[in-house]
DNA sequence: GTACAAGTAG
DNA sequence: CTACTTGTAC
């Protein structure tokens, strides 16, 4: 039921309306290049899920990840740079680095791999990835890829990451969620672009992206427990209707639409989900749209 | 409830008859020393837990746990070696060794302690303890303390010892039980004398204790979920009387015994769970035998 | 002492 | 995917 709702697939043209990090979006920014990462999840059988609404993949340790990335106009010496840094303010500045056994060199994945690599979460599939920063002098460990040009017909270029140790690993990240930042930068370092991934790795992503959506939400309806009372009812008509309440000006508005099939009542209501979502991240807290939000979820959910 | 069970203090005379490792008494013996190893559990305040019924002892990491080592005659030349070996015979010759992190020169408990001692995950307090083993040369790790002799007006000598590990240590013992053995020795290695303790390393010493505790009973009565149904029920007059089903024979004799106190009434019921318990671990399974003691442990939990 | 989090086995 | 284990926070 509830996975039903994860299962939402966000319109890529709502993409741009939610932020790296819910919050602090402001971080991010396209620059003069249009600057932006795109995940595709529409691609099945991946290992990987990721959360439209927290902007946030979850993903094994050490499974490939795919990102496209999209600039303009087409110069052909950029760079990206993808820095791994902990989400909570009070441990920012703290480094992100691999846990003890994982930097060891009897770790299966440090074989073959030169270890001023062992110590970096972030990995980069590309040949021509180069390391930085440094554990000793504080300087945060990053990856940078130089991006070329894409490939004929393609608009964007894919490179693959694969994250080393576990969100979890006690003597490393131990259990502080982080963000990838990815920037966009030329051969003298100067940054034309930023974007930010949140990243979880664990052994069950989707137990993960379920657990951190439902607390999102709890935490974004405030009112938590007192909603139940407050929800209003979804007429059940004929085949369906269902009520959308609209709270961009504070007035409501409910959309009665008799839809032709379950699946395309599901759409619509992924649809107004999606819609709100990304009004509710644009303009901040606010109660009416939250109510709509949860009025949906619940829909969704029994669904 | 179940707890309540769980604080049965087992009487000293009852020790000897309980194996030390439930099933492989065998490896035990006290040779021409009588050698024993006591274990205070009626020392309150105490930080571990010890389960007689499984000669466990249940402990958080780096706390002390005093054992009183018995002998005679009185020699004063004899040694102990506490040597940690995994109990399931599929791991019981890999090294039982600290983990990786726990074994870095930064961990606040190898402050100030000699570097070959760090691997060791167990320690003993004594100034006269000798770390043996080698890890690269797949000697099992152990520690070596001579036993002195017993304080004026005491017949044992008590060494304290500390477990730098937990079971759950990842990149250490990763969930495998152990076992420490203590041997008996003399100043060439002769062995004298033998006796194993279980041991469980972990953050929650109650918790382990009643869990496994509870696995071993229903592996006893491995007729598990039907015991329920052929339960005898215990009759409750004036105030308060109980059954208890002997088997030792089997036949079967009820005791019905009129309590003056309910102090009284749990302290029979122990007893009667001890002596049974002891008959059990003595004779192998029987189903007379376990029906008793299920009987017995559902009518402790119940007070 | 309870509830949660997250790796793991089946 | 479910259930269990076990460290951890409150
Ligand atoms: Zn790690
Ligand atoms: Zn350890």
């Amino acid at each position: 039921m509830q996975q039903q709702f994860n299962e939402v697939q966000i319109p890529d043209l709502l993409l741009p309306l939610l932020p790296a990090s819910p919050g602090s979006s402001s971080d991010d920014y396209e620059g003069p290049f249009k600057f932006k990462i795109l995940i595709d999840q529409h691609r099945t059988r991946n290992s990987w899920i990721y959360s439209p609404i927290l902007n946030k993949v979850f993903i094994r340790v050490a499974d490939p990840f795919p990102i496209d990335f999209k600039w303009n106009p087409q110069v052909n010496n950029l760079y990206v740079r993808a820095t791994p840094l902990f989400s909570q303010p009070q441990h920012a500045q703290e480094l992100v680095t691999r846990c003890i056994p994982h930097t060891r060199a009897t770790y299966e994945t440090n074989r073959d791999v030169p270890q001023y690599i062992w110590d970096h979460v972030i990995r980069c599939q590309s040949v021509n990835a180069e390391y930085y920063g440094n554990k000793e002098e504080k300087r945060h460990l990053n990856v940078l890829v130089p991006l070329g040009v894409p490939r004929t017909g393609m608009n964007t270029v894919r490179l693959l990451y694969s994250f080393m140790c576990q969100n979890a690993c006690h003597t490393g990240m131990n259990q502080k969620p982080f963000e990838v930042v990815f920037t966009l930068e030329d051969e003298g370092g100067t940054v034309y672009g930023r974007k930010k991934l949140s990243v979880k790795v664990c052994s069950c992503p989707k137990r993960g992206k379920e657990k951190e959506e439902n607390d999102f939400f709890k935490k974004m309806s405030f009112h938590g427990a007192a909603l139940p009372n407050k929800r209003r009812k979804t007429k059940k008509v004929g085949k369906k209707s269902f009520t959308v309440i609209s709270a961009l000006d504070t007035r409501q508005y409910t959309a009665k639409i008799r839809t032709s099939s379950k699946q395309n009542l599901i759409f619509l209501l992924k649809r107004a989900y999606n819609i709100m979502a990304g009004d509710l991240l644009r303009y901040g807290p606010n109660e009416e749209l939250e109510d709509c939000l949860y009025d949906l979820e619940k829909q969704l959910g029994k669904l």
